[in-house]
DNA sequence: CGTGGGTTTGAAAAACTTCAATTAAAGTGG
DNA sequence: CCACTTTAATTGAAGTTTTTCAAACCCACG
């Protein structure tokens, strides 16, 4: 089995046909026939906390749907510190530049622990080459991704921290049509944020003492989603 | 002509055969006979400093290459207030998401002047339906896009004001072997950084004390790139 | 020669960081 | 199961940076 498997337990091969998050994923536009073009093993990793997906640099052998949980995306800066430039969510993608044969760009670690499938490059390949269905979708989470990059940019970069914490916050529970929220480490926060370990820690008690934040377990709080929106605001 | 004639002019029906800088525009890799499915007229249009490209939110009809000048892509937030997300050089691409039949995510503001070929969205749509070179070249342009908005997050938003101001500059500088760089208003400098325009101005005038930037002309310096640089990575 | 837009500068207030110390939580190994 | 180590979160206080609000300035233009 793989050397990762301490980190990174192998699951079994992926059976993509019935995969049940298919509607979000790279592979949702695919039809019956398309299905002959996988010519090499799709596998189903579960990534513990903190583990690596692959790392900035690393040539780019794979292309990663993420199932479960919740993967960040990371640079590291010049200082050694780090700066968290997106973060993905379950259907959404991981090294796509591995398509266009490149290195990494970024690290890609597992926040809570996620289940992925990993797809080989020439499987991806291959397919859009076969298939017009999959290079729309290609072109779909690529758009996405800078999408995501803009948003992230705009609204958890611009303005006062205490804005930047509750944008964050609303973005977690966007789709989750509940109130609860699940947050990370504080260190993680600010690496998203662009503000310290510190900075994050007291708005997040603040908002804690103000109501706005209550907890409900570990790292796991109910919102007060009127009053993140006004602080989002201004 | 078009209603836009007097920010906007027309310039004429683009050659890309002979185009000068073909080889770093969207149809870099197109051989001879694939110009045959270039049915619809590309136009040459030339934008006049602070005037739009295009809208956020208009239907994404055409995307341009930039020929000559800079272009900037703005957002504008819940405040009224705008932030720069990227900026186009001479090669890149403006709007993208035209040929996934999207609406456009930003507006696009011509800084200086902006020679553009405006090429309608059914013409990249079906090149990239008859060509994979054309496939090819328009995943990488949304990778390029992604990995500038990475670059823009990392670099631009990230640690103390003066070292942003010192990679901006470094940024505008790279590519030309110049030493000389030409800045912009204050306002769209705050923009970009993610700071006010007070606070823009202030380090651009405490560099050019400190002799790290001279005046050359209106808002043209020649930078001290060594000094830059330690600024940039502190 | 006045006007308007953008730049520069000042001073006080606010926000953030830094560094250091404290508390809380979670394992670890007897 | 408890004492002990470790790691992360919180808090305080001082120091810096950035913003804010105002005013002065400069220059191009009518």
């Amino acid at each position: 089995m793989r050397g990762k498997s301490i980190e990174a337990a192998w699951r079994g091969q992926a059976e993509c046909r019935n995969c049940g998050i298919r509607d979000l994923a790279l592979f949702s536009d695919l039809r019956e026939p398309d299905f002959a073009h996988i010519h090499l093993p799709i596998e189903e990793i579960q990534f513990e906390p903190g583990s690596a997906l692959y790392h900035v640099g690393d040539p780019g052998q794979a292309v990663f749907t993420v199932r479960t949980g919740l993967v960040k995306l990371v640079r590291y800066l010049a200082d050694g510190s780090q700066r968290i430039v997106r973060l993905l969510r379950p259907g959404d993608t991981a090294g796509l530049e591995a398509v266009l044969g490149q290195e990494y760009e970024h690290t890609a670690i597992a926040l809570r622990g996620a289940l992925t499938c990993r797809i080989p490059r020439e499987v991806v390949t291959r397919l859009s080459e076969e298939t017009p269905r999959m290079h729309a979708q290609l072109m779909q989470r690529w758009q996405q991704s800078v999408r995501q990059a803009d948003a992230w940019l705009t609204s958890l970069s611009t303005g006062g921290a205490k804005a930047r914490v509750a944008r964050l916050i609303l973005l977690l529970m966007e789709g989750t049509g509940d109130t609860e929220c699940a947050l990370f480490g504080r260190e993680d926060m600010g690496a998203m944020l662009g503000v310290t370990t510190e900075t994050a820690s007291r708005i997040v008690a603040e908002f804690r003492r103000e109501g706005i934040l209550s907890e409900r377990g570990p790292n796991l709080y109910a919102c007060d989603v009127a009053s993140l929106q006004r602080i989002s605001g201004g």
